[in-house]
DNA sequence: CTTGCAGTTGCACTTGACTGTCAACTGTCC
DNA sequence: GGACAGTTGACAGTCAAGTGCAACTGCAAG
């Protein structure tokens, strides 16, 4: 665990302390887990990365642990073409996702223009947005002129 | 049925048979189902339907069959925010949805700027597009000048 | 028409992801 | 150091979806 994770554990601990969240052994496990985190793993994969940091925790307490991050907005659950929930921490910049359908990668992007086009659309259509989800699947372009 | 989706399903069925894929009593009435349908059933619910006009059919049929038909490109699947499938049959044109949280109803929508800027992102990023998800979960604004 | 048979089906069962229950345990506030 | 409400691990239960298999049936060739 780098440095700067570790910092990262310590600032979530404490954030989910003051909104009086208990800190058991076991979260402190997640919560380690995700700050070292930056890929999308799911409640199988948690399990496993926090095992090895603490034998003791069962995968119903990732369960439980991940609604409840999710419910005080710690993180983001995300269900990509599989029936499986993926997560990650909440405290970075909002962001899309673009999936290489050969690889499986999951890429990052952002894009302030079709944020704002969505908000358009919604407004056109009566609604205010209140979250959103977009995906993209393709596949990597051959390289080359073209 | 009105004779509007029985024409549409009877060109699905045509459609399929060309294909090669052997047309049974149950998969007519799926068929049928999907022909007189514009919103977006879940299996249960195409099987339900199905179901009052073949008694004969299974609910397994209803599953492997939307496998058959998402695979020849009849149909869509989403996934939206709860965790089953729902189907819409492919016939029509591109769209996104719109889901209100409030209710849950599903709104179409289709706009060219967002699917070119989605193409012109993912081409930053070296890939192209096959297919991508864009669900925006809103809640109606409230009425008045704002 | 009848037949042959690969493709299909219904049923019962399995899978995979998650949720509920409950006795035992443990952070946290005095 | 208690007290005790919140939390946990084990495991049964749920729910959507998929599977194995014996019985059935489109449909193409006779």
């Amino acid at each position: 665990m780098t440095d700067a994770a570790t910092a990262r554990a310590k600032r979530y601990q404490a954030e989910l302390r003051a909104a009086g969240i208990r800190m058991t052994r076991q979260r402190v496990a997640i919560l380690d887990v995700l700050a070292e985190t930056d890929d999308h793993p799911d409640a199988n994969e948690i399990f496993h990365r926090a095992f090895t940091k603490d034998p003791s925790i069962s995968l119903s307490t990732v369960y439980r642990t991940m609604r409840i991050l999710e419910q005080s907005g710690a993180i983001h659950r995300h269900a990509f073409a599989d029936r499986r929930s993926r997560f990650e921490h909440a405290g970075r910049e909002h962001h899309d996702h673009l999936i290489d359908l050969a690889t499986g990668k999951v890429i990052e992007f952002r894009s302030d223009k079709i944020e704002r086009l969505q908000a358009e659309i919604a407004a056109e259509l009566g609604y205010e947005i209140v979250r959103h989800r977009l995906e993209l699947y393709g596949v990597k372009k051959k390289t080359g002129k073209s």
